[in-house]
DNA sequence: CGTGGTCGTGGAATCGATTCCATGGAATCG
DNA sequence: CGATTCCATGGAATCGATTCCACGACCACG
């Protein structure tokens, strides 16, 4: 790697390393000889401002980090492509990690944002608040969560308020006839893992519906476990007639397993997802689901971030949700007896 | 932002900075008062060593960049995913960037990916040799491409063979009476796309069917223009009896506006789509696809990286394609009276 | 018992850029 | 015209960690 200096600009300019430096950073105090010199001679040696030595020396690095769970979960594709959207216009460059839903990773990639000294994170966190969590507090990172909360930890986040959306849900497939609704819930190990599952819980017991605790099968937001809850769940003596997968790698899940038992969605089955992915709509036939705004989401955490970085202690800020119904719970549901069996 | 220096451990162990970073370091010339010491301050301090200062002094900084054109087409997220987790079993962290498809932002990410002086560079380049990618290989930076090439840059590059899958779907679609395939081709700036394309109108002459130009749409990989292709390939006078879309972003918009025209995938028209995508395999009916693995394309390309870094010069590799048969392409064509008019 | 060698250690230089401080020349004012 | 302010500039300190170099302590050998 051929490495060229500030110090190669400056002797090239004709002056000493400290002009230099004031015009390539944009200081006032510059002369405009000194200006053009440095410019060009910048321009012709192709230089780049080592971004190592200009972080250790201004404590800055114009980098924020952010960690997601699962890059291939596409509603944090998604958050990542907006985040970074937001950051680049604001001049900063979002160095991204993924925890792989595994806390341990979660740690290694915290450490390595921690040691870099980024400017801030924006974390969808997992795990309690143990761990590396708990480091970014003590050492004051400037830290905005996303989608997710962790207990005992009092940082600005941006989430959803998901049980409207779940409420409606309900409401919704109570109003087609279903009595009772099989849930494939996220890891309790998640506050939106929890807080779905207890607004499902809540939006249950107040529509007067099946509260069989044999109706709930616990994921882990990966698509493997939405397979496996919808085989435990038609195993049931008395199976549901409706589904609701707390989010879409789940349902991803739920569909396959659907479609190689033969059952169709939508006639034999209900089926609602969480999360709003644009592949959902091309399903045949397409699929209802609880929509937030992703957008919103990775915007806002950053605009929260800005602020505690200039030192500020924003609010916290809480999106709405609220269910989109397509082909998948639009029709009534049979009378058990007209209904196949696999 | 509280932080803690190796000046701190050392004052604290009762020694020097010198001592202290060689303990932190593993060089074996320290006594095991010292280590104990040191190593008992570290962590009753939390000290996290500042990777700045450090890659200042020691010239590597532990980190690869990965420039990818967009993280929200699955097929790159897949592939961000195991390049992180080669990196990470290696010790290294993946700075992951998202060009947009655009020249511009991936011009933005590699001067602040060489300003950071990662040790190498993973990237699916757009456009030509000029920008930013010729300073990648003047200054000597690691890098390997991957998926793409860019002519007369001659870096070490990981590809797939994509003539093989389309030779092999442009025979099957024959076989089954398809004479006029249309074409949703990637752009021409891309390697991929001209490639593919090359593909298609070599295999479309060897199986003696049309060779229509009108039947090629140049899309941009994007969704909107496997939407507008379907439009244009369906105005045609002599419309196209079978689609192949050269990406899968593509290939979901092609399906998106199939819907809207009412027009049965795999019975009114046949439609192949180049990458395999997890979600192809759920759509009804199940879309044919060519398949090339990500899974191999990213470890071997961070193998590759390595060797690069190591100051070596490896060879190019080139995967395999293959054809996956689904039911979106496996009825014969019927006769053209039979067929309904959209 | 003196010399040579090993070994752990601390001081100081270093990496590249930024920034404080002092300097000298030009400009402005009384 | 002398005194004061202003401003561009260069020298030097600085950020935090690594590493070269030299020093002193200790052991071993002749």
């Amino acid at each position: 790697m051929v490495d060229i200096t500030i110090k190669d600009v400056a002797a090239l300019a004709g002056v000493s390393a400290a002009t230099a430096s004031r015009v390539l950073s944009g200081n006032p105090a510059t002369s405009p000889q000194a200006r053009d010199k440095v410019a060009a001679a910048a321009i012709e040696l192709d230089y780049r401002p080592n971004a190592q030595a200009r972080a250790l020396r201004s404590t800055r690095s114009d980098s924020i980090g952010l960690l997601v769970p699962d890059v291939r979960n596409p509603f944090f594709a998604d958050l990542a492509h907006t985040v970074e959207q937001a950051a680049l216009s604001e001049g900063y460059v979002t160095l991204l990690g993924n925890a792989n839903e595994q806390k341990e990773q979660q740690d290694r990639y915290l450490e390595t944002l921690i040691s870099r000294r980024v400017d801030g994170i924006i974390v969808a966190p997992l795990g309690d608040g143990g761990g590396s969590i708990r480091s970014l507090i003590e050492r004051e990172v400037p830290t905005v969560f996303v989608d997710r909360t962790v207990d005992g930890i009092d940082v600005p986040t941006v989430t959803t308020d998901s049980a409207v959306g779940i409420r409606q849900t309900v409401e919704h497939l109570a109003s087609l006839g279903h009595t009772r609704i099989g849930y494939i819930s996220g890891p309790q190990a998640t506050s939106t893992g929890r807080d779905r599952y207890a607004a499902f819980a809540a939006a249950v017991t107040d529509a007067g519906l099946s509260q069989d605790l044999d109706l709930v099968y616990f994921g882990d937001f990966q698509a493997a476990s939405g397979s496996a809850g919808v085989h435990v769940l038609l195993e049931l003596n008395d199976p549901p007639t409706a589904l609701l997968a707390a989010d879409s790698l789940m349902a991803v899940g739920a569909i396959a397993i659907l479609h190689k038992l033969g059952l169709r969605i939508g006639t034999d089955i209900a089926l609602v997802a969480f999360d709003d992915i644009e592949w959902f709509a091309l399903l045949d036939p397409a699929l209802s689901v609880i929509s937030h705004s992703v957008e919103d989401m990775g915007r806002i955490a950053f605009d929260l971030l800005l602020e505690v970085i200039a030192g500020q202690t924003p609010q916290s800020v809480v999106l709405p949700s609220e269910l989109v119904i397509r082909a998948s719970s639009s029709v009534p549901i049979l009378p058990a007896s007209s209904r196949r069996k696999n």
